[in-house]
DNA sequence: GCAAAAGTGTTGTCGGTACACCCATGC
DNA sequence: GCATGGGTGTACCGACAACACTTTTGC
């Protein structure tokens, strides 16, 4: 029986929460959008297949990956059966992509307008968003989307994309400190309108 | 490549959370003891593996199952190559067990004395007994473990052997009712010494 | 009457929300 | 000066912990 894992990627750009998504080359769903992933390796783990995915699939390293559930309905691959380990993956903004000539195309889509999805990779990226959402609650998860130091008000506006809420910056900030999630730097944010906003990173 | 299920299936008796555990007969474990589980069929999810082997090994039916995470070290298993996707399962603890001759021995442990088990599954039961604890927090998983109807009294005894410390049964009662989770039947726990209890149910 | 469990009332604290207000900068 | 985002102060509300107290039964 093969063994797969599946990449829900996330980042966050211009205010939106985005998710990356191949283009699939091989039958039965030539032409559609899918979640990037492949087989695991005998000697490899589903976290460590997955680590590899990333790096060959997107040139991607280092980045925060967690995994989230096992898809295993008799009928999801058309092809074989095959289960699949969905994972969740967070990286910056800024991360350069590497195309592969595996797909037949590779790119970011705000996760309020997703394409179809092939598989059972809608369900999937529900998981995962939901997932994301409710880890961003009570953890610092945050800081795999965010560079070192960065102010609260580019710390809220991550949160406010994923979330897909507004939040009252007053309160956001005093909580943030509060509870300890960041600490202040010392150094401000210049160079831009308005009044420089201090620079914090996570504790 | 293998692809197994292993259950964590618990109970609560006289005040105490138990895994159900089971010996092993064959090698390299021999005599170990273990979490049930078993291969997945060609035809069947995960989840319908487990209830399989709910019912093949110990005769159970009708049990809340839920899955946790899947292990995949390459030498989990020193006979050959196989993930495993663990699962947690919770049963009402007079559920008469069946034996099988599948395993030589079968038996309910407190988790606070759990023997040496083989494979990973000291991991497996440590995260199952996170989970639970933790979802016990925030939801009505304790209705798998109760009868029908219970008193409050009872319940609390179900929270405080599974979270492994005292409540106070004022605010315990209280709480239970304020946020809906369990409803009056209107009827009382007679037959038993010093003031009758009221029948609740889960709402 | 007494022991034991069931159940109610009250009070204080803490986290969160709402919102008025001040601050510092670019233009 | 004024627009704009950064940041502080404060008041209220609801959840929850702590704990005094009453109720109802078996013995």
């Amino acid at each position: 029986m093969g063994v797969a894992v599946d990449l829900a990627i996330f980042t966050v750009q211009e205010a939106r929460l985005e998710l990356l998504l191949i283009r699939m080359k091989r039958e039965p769903y030539t032409g559609q959008w899918a979640l990037p992933g492949g087989r695991i390796r005998g000697d490899e783990t589903v976290e460590q297949a997955a680590t590899r995915e990333l790096y060959e699939k997107a040139g991607l390293q280092q980045v925060y990956l967690e995994q989230l559930y096992t898809f295993s309905e008799p009928s999801r691959d058309p092809r074989a059966r095959c289960i699949s380990v969905a994972h969740m993956a967070l990286i910056r903004g800024d991360a350069p992509l590497r195309t592969t000539d595996k797909y037949s195309g590779i790119g970011w889509f705000p996760v309020t307008r997703l394409p179809p999805l092939a598989f059972d990779h809608k369900a999937m990226a529900d998981y995962a968003i939901k997932r994301l959402r409710a880890k961003l609650e009570w953890s610092d998860v945050a800081r795999n989307l965010l560079d070192k130091t960065f102010t609260l008000g580019e710390l809220q506006r991550l949160y406010e994309a994923i979330l897909g809420k507004r939040l009252d910056a007053r309160n956001f900030q005093r909580r943030a400190v509060a509870i300890g999630m960041v600490k202040d730097t010392g150094k401000m944010r210049t160079g831009q309108a308005y009044r420089p906003a201090r620079l914090y990173r996570f504790a």
